[in-house]
DNA sequence: ATCGCGACCTGGTTGC
DNA sequence: TGCAACCAGGTCGCGA
């Protein structure tokens, strides 16, 4: 599921679990998703333990969760990554792959529930739990990863080569542009490239190119500087609107996907809309392979580019 | 140096 | 009904 938003939704939902808590064991049950980690599974367990979380921080699609002693663990979720808090008895997901023992909240003290009041009986909603200590990484299809990134807390040397994304105080439109218009690929590739700009994906992207009315083919060079810097305001505002509709349905127990839930009818205006009417124009919308994966645009608006002159 | 492709995985859905 | 093929929102490394 994961593009920037729903990475976004995912760090401030670790930060109000994780921050100030004290790792007391881990267990690695797959070895895939530590796989970046230098010394393997069994060095991943023993070199977190007993380390202290302060809030986590994310840089595109990537998140990392810094340690008190400066160092972090790394966090990419991949396709299908999720985190999810739990008791540490309750039953396990399908698919989890790495389980953290989180000693007690040392923040701020929380209002326990008054379970006694009749009020509350009335709605059985457990919203709140103060057993729940273990987080959980799930992944389907372990293209995500964790690993210890040495000297991280402020930016993991991984992560170098990524671009700020548009969220970052010290995004630099204009140097944006400047990147995105020095290349000869084609507009989509471009924008999925995490080194020009990261936290787009492949929905966003299409969205982008949607409010753009600019077709994924178009030579990144042929846009004029006022197209490009269009095109990534566009980029960040379907996001910020993802990230502000992501953010209300989530139960705060829970850091992320419920899997479920009606999280995925964000109003997409392109993508996953083979066959519907353009939502400006009424045509058709239809999708085509680009990259080895499914684009979707409006054939009329936003029309194939004529082949370059030169 | 840059670009484009295939590999890496599991599981749900589609079509024969 | 069975089973193969296809599809999924990401990233990396390799060869050209």
């Amino acid at each position: 599921m994961p593009e920037l938003p729903e990475v976004e939704t995912v760090r401030a939902g670790l930060a109000g679990i994780v921050t100030g808590r004290r790792i007391e064991g881990v267990t690695v049950l797959h070895p895939r998703p530590v796989r970046r980690h230098p010394g393997g599974p069994d060095d991943f367990a023993t070199t977190l333990t007993g380390r202290t979380f302060i809030e986590p921080r994310r840089r595109g699609k990537y998140l990392w969760l810094p340690f008190a002693d400066g160092d972090a663990l790394l966090a990419h979720l991949g396709m299908s990554g999720q985190f999810r808090f739990d008791e540490p008895d309750a039953p396990l997901l399908p698919n989890t792959r790495v389980l953290f023992d989180l000693g007690p909240d040392a923040g701020p003290v929380v209002e326990p529930v008054e379970t006694t009041s009749p009020a509350d009986a009335t709605n059985g909603v457990s919203t709140s739990s103060t057993s729940a200590t273990q987080l959980r990484f799930v992944d389907q299809r372990m293209f995500g990863g964790l690993s210890l990134s040495p000297d991280g807390a402020d930016l993991p040397a991984e992560l170098s080569h990524i671009g700020r994304d548009p969220f970052d105080p010290q995004f630099d439109p204009a140097a944006a542009v400047a990147r995105i218009r020095a290349k000869r690929s084609a507009i989509k590739r471009v924008l999925l490239d995490q080194t020009v700009v990261s936290g787009i994906g492949n929905i966003y992207a299409d969205e982008a190119l949607w409010r753009a009315r600019l077709h994924y083919d178009r030579p990144a060079d042929s846009l004029t500087a006022a197209k490009a810097r269009e095109l990534l305001g566009h980029a960040r505002d379907v996001m910020g609107d993802a990230l502000a509709q992501g953010g209300t349905s989530f139960d705060s127990l829970y850091v992320n996907v419920n899997g479920s839930s009606g999280y995925f009818e964000r109003s997409l205006a392109a993508y996953g809309r083979e066959g519907l009417p353009c939502l400006r124009c009424g045509r058709p919308m239809v999708r085509e392979p680009f990259m080895n994966r499914s684009s979707f645009r409006c054939p009329n608006c936003q029309r194939r580019p004529r082949r370059r002159s030169s």
